[in-house]
DNA sequence: TGAATATTTAACCATCTGGTTAAGTATGTA
DNA sequence: TACATACTTAACCAGATGGTTAAATATTCA
């Protein structure tokens, strides 16, 4: 499921078209509309949403409204935020330090 | 920047790496050990984890060694939450709220 | 020097990805 | 019925990805 979660999120299309989702629902035609793309080009990206279930699609007549699923961000985050508090934690925490007042010596830090 | 972070987490070989990487350094063959596959392979995997500069090499001698880097992992659980947080506040409260208490009856959340 | 170790580079391959255009399927409207 | 609208599917393409094996490059050790 990461996986399908961290590819979708790989493509900046795809993070534009979940950032205009958060101002609401829309229908593919309106997602499309601002990316230089061709429409099955923004509805394979809409698919592979789908796949990773960031997205929820209702069809009206032959309107397909998406809807944000925030489920699997929640696991993203999750893990990322683990791994990033573990290891800044353990091993960044004096380079991050060191970052914040001098720019260089950070490099010797740990080993 | 994300582009290359959320892609490197795409792979779960890479995941893993990470993961054995926030236990300490490990040089290239200790990390390759525990993965069914070439060390080639696994080196390809280091150098997209590195051009993501999810982590730093170091050579000391013959052997490389491995260190993670937290800053782009820092980043892509900005732009998670920064969404993540958004959506469920607009739409996936109730969904959530109800999500603790019965396991069953969100699916009828927003809209 | 020569052999072993740690790692990369090269060449190759199959599959996936992100785009295209053209054609097809539903649905709404005159 | 016929046309327009919303969208997908099909076929194709170039380039990226994730793996392989074989060979090259450092470096260490005897």
């Amino acid at each position: 499921m990461l996986n399908r979660t961290f590819a979708a999120l790989a493509d900046p299309t795809r993070r534009r078209i979940l950032e205009h989702l958060a101002r609401g629902d829309r229908c593919v035609t309106d997602l499309a509309r601002p990316h230089a793309m061709s429409l099955p080009a923004v509805s394979k990206h809409l698919r592979v949403l789908e796949k990773a279930r960031l997205l929820r699609r209702r069809r009206y007549g032959r309107v397909h409204e998406m809807q944000l699923e925030a489920k699997p961000l929640k696991q993203a985050a999750q893990w990322v935020e683990e791994y990033r508090k573990f290891w800044e934690g353990s091993l960044d925490r004096l380079a991050e330090y060191l970052d914040k007042t001098n720019k260089q010596s950070q490099k010797k830090g740990a080993k």
